[in-house]
DNA sequence: GCTGCAATACCCATTTCTTGGTATTTCTCG
DNA sequence: CGAGAAATACCAAGAAATGGGTATTGCAGC
């Protein structure tokens, strides 16, 4: 479509697959490197300060996992796309990563070609996967198991039920009345059912509610 | 204008509500509560034995719907106006109270001053009803009138927007962001949205958006 | 018995929202 | 032209929400 050139941070500790990507992508038309970090550590800082349109990484940092960038992405509300570069096809660390919030996700060893192509059809919206979907995912690979009979939810009930509340308009406070628990205790439920929806705000809790079709009458 | 002391008798099953909407009404000086209950059973003997100027009940009630006590109104010819207090803007609800002959509805959530005010209003001759659900009931009820080309929505081109953003969860600045306007701007709109949809917070305003059906994509 | 999860409760700093105003510009309608 | 609606912009105070913690209790599973 557009020739928007998009702004790339590059978060990859393999110094050799750091440097390839890097050229990969310097060479391509649509993309400039603003940044490349060999470590959590600087890639955080680098990310909150150069706040990239997309944020490229690898998961296994030696100062940690590339997922904390992407969930840093939601906290600090950052306008950067997440895809992830991994050199393995772990099931369990893709299911980690979509669920603090990644787009995509590309193998190193794949040309660079490709990678480029991932980026763009990312940029150009892809299937934006809801955070309790890819739990639900999960949740089902890593427990093949049996019941299925009950509640096939993330919330507990517990949660359920405040969610609920706050969907119809309550406030935590009102929230607290109904539920004959303390102010404090509705915040902390709140806060606890933002971070598995992934959202950080009301509003946002609504939607990703309504889009998962939690409601159904009361 | 006078100095008329209205006689009130309210029906709400929710002790809290109840008794929040009693103490606002016993500190009014225009107001008098003969009574209150807690079910539609005790509500409708107090109804025909008090006889009072006002009835405010809730629809959901544990043994039945208030409604019938409106409709008990009109069949024991009481001169009792009859108004609604709900927790929702059920558009279903509001019309079922509307036809059995309330003149008002008003929200749990207003404010004490807000519910005498639209007290006052009723017993002045005034339908204290949200400008939205007025607006459904012509559309509803006839007026294949005019163009209907343009939005038959009560709320401007530009506020539609804005709520819709809101729905999505953007916080005001995003808003603003994305809108190119500034902050003030924004909560200007929101401040209007919320009273052309009577609620007082974005919990209510999304809940109320999509209660109304004013979501269909983006 | 230990571990982990769920639910409860509390604190505090910061941000965002809410509400009450005022005010200017543009546009439409009578 | 004047009235009114709509969109814009600004301010300030108080309420609520958010994010970072810590901590206790009870219960299920290993």
């Amino acid at each position: 479509m557009s020739e928007v050139i998009y702004s790339v941070l590059l978060v990859e500790d393999d110094e050799e697959a750091n440097k390839r990507i890097r050229s990969v992508l310097e060479a391509h038309p649509r993309f400039a490197v603003l940044g490349s970090a060999l470590n959590l550590k600087v890639g955080m800082e680098a990310l909150l300060l150069l706040k990239p349109d997309i944020l490229l990484t690898d998961i296994g940092l030696p100062d940690g996992s590339g997922i904390e960038l992407i969930k840093a992405i939601h906290q600090h509300r950052l306008d950067t796309e997440a895809m992830v570069i991994s050199g393995f096809q772990d099931e369990h660390v893709v299911f980690q990563a979509l669920e603090a919030g990644a787009k995509g996700y590309v193998l190193k060893h794949d040309e660079g070609q490709r990678i480029g192509d991932a980026l763009l059809a990312m940029m150009a919206g892809g299937a934006p996967i809801s955070p309790v979907i890819a739990r639900l995912m999960l949740t089902r690979f890593d427990a093949p198991d049996s019941a299925s009979k009950t509640q096939p939810e993330v919330l507990t009930e517990r949660q359920h039920k405040i969610l609920k509340l706050v969907c119809q308009g309550f406030s935590s406070r009102e929230i607290a009345e109904k539920l004959s628990i303390t102010y404090y205790t509705v915040t902390t439920h709140i806060k606890n059912i933002y971070q598995k929806l992934q959202v950080n705000s009301r509003s946002e809790a609504i939607n990703e509610a309504y889009k998962l079709g939690l409601y159904k009458e009361s």
